[in-house]
DNA sequence: CCGCAGTGCTAGCTCCTGCAAGCGGGCTGC
DNA sequence: GCAGCCCGCTTGCAGGAGCTAGCACTGCGG
């Protein structure tokens, strides 16, 4: 029977160490209401940098209509979403949390879910995991801001020399 | 007594006339829709021993909709499957599953698969969280082995003479 | 200048969702 | 017998989802 390494029983101690530093965190972040999953649909396309008509054409829905979805005029039914995330290859799940039609869990909708319908694993052994997915998911979200403030530098006296 | 070419020809026969009349039935039965959600809404309903009427009021929605949904007339929006899942007091994600607009998240593949894949987590992390979870797993699979063992002995001997 | 290709959007339309009004049936109490 | 209550279902309709046809605009090349 193998058992965790050091390193990794050191990893899920310090987890239990920072939870309750990260609950209160989540106490003061205001729940997020309403629908954006057109402005979040437009921003997505953007970053992939494809027209409103490519989209539309990839997905398989009219672009005038993912036009109206995209500025809030149209609600879009799940069936669409799912049309509308497989044409900008992200989860459905992501649009179904944006539209407010599915709870939205900590991380990404596809690991926590996988990891909490996964039958090879006791109760116990889910709530750690979790714990330490989360963890890790807000560790990597932390040092992806910092390398992008190492990327876009901010004036320094040895930089105004040069 | 019956001659065995006889009985068996009968038998061939009863088995060509029940698949007819299978078949026929498929035929009139309309379009088959991949959706089984009205059947499990009204299995869930009659487990709860809930009218109609009394679920309907319940989950918000009006009765006869209730009705053309469980008799698969009406193809129920995301909205109103959560709806009837608060009414029914199950999570939305069981009937999204059964509406098909959510997939059956299943196995151990698909955890891995997901861990590997999450873009939220840096290489290192996820190595992490993939030793700890195959530990996990063979430690659940071990405990359901014992206890598979104790619950189902093997016969010996004595219990053979007795 | 023109035509062409691409862009996102407007307007009118069809079809389907979800509802209200009401039906027929069964059961109970008077 | 009756009225009242509950049951699940039928019917007709309003409103919204999603579409097609087409518009105005931009940039490019001849």
């Amino acid at each position: 029977m193998q058992r965790p390494t050091e390193f990794v029983r050191e990893q899920v101690t310090a987890v239990r160490e920072s939870v309750v530093t990260a609950a209160a965190e989540a106490q003061t972040v205001p729940a997020a209401v309403s629908s954006h999953v057109g402005e979040f649909i437009r921003t997505q396309r953007s970053a992939a940098q494809v027209s409103l008509r490519e989209l539309a054409r990839v997905a398989g829905v009219s672009n005038p209509y993912l036009s109206q979805v995209e500025r809030g005029l149209r609600k879009p039914s799940a069936e669409i979403l799912g049309q509308i995330a497989r044409g900008l290859k992200i989860s459905a799940e992501t649009l179904y949390e944006q539209a407010g039609i599915l709870d939205r869990r900590s991380g990404t909708a596809g690991t926590v879910a996988a990891i909490r319908g996964d039958a090879a694993l006791s109760e116990r052994h889910k709530a750690v995991l979790l714990e330490l997915y989360e963890t890790y998911a807000r560790e990597h979200a932390a040092q992806l801001a910092r390398a992008l403030e190492a990327a876009a530098p901010t004036p320094t006296p040895s930089e105004e020399t040069a």
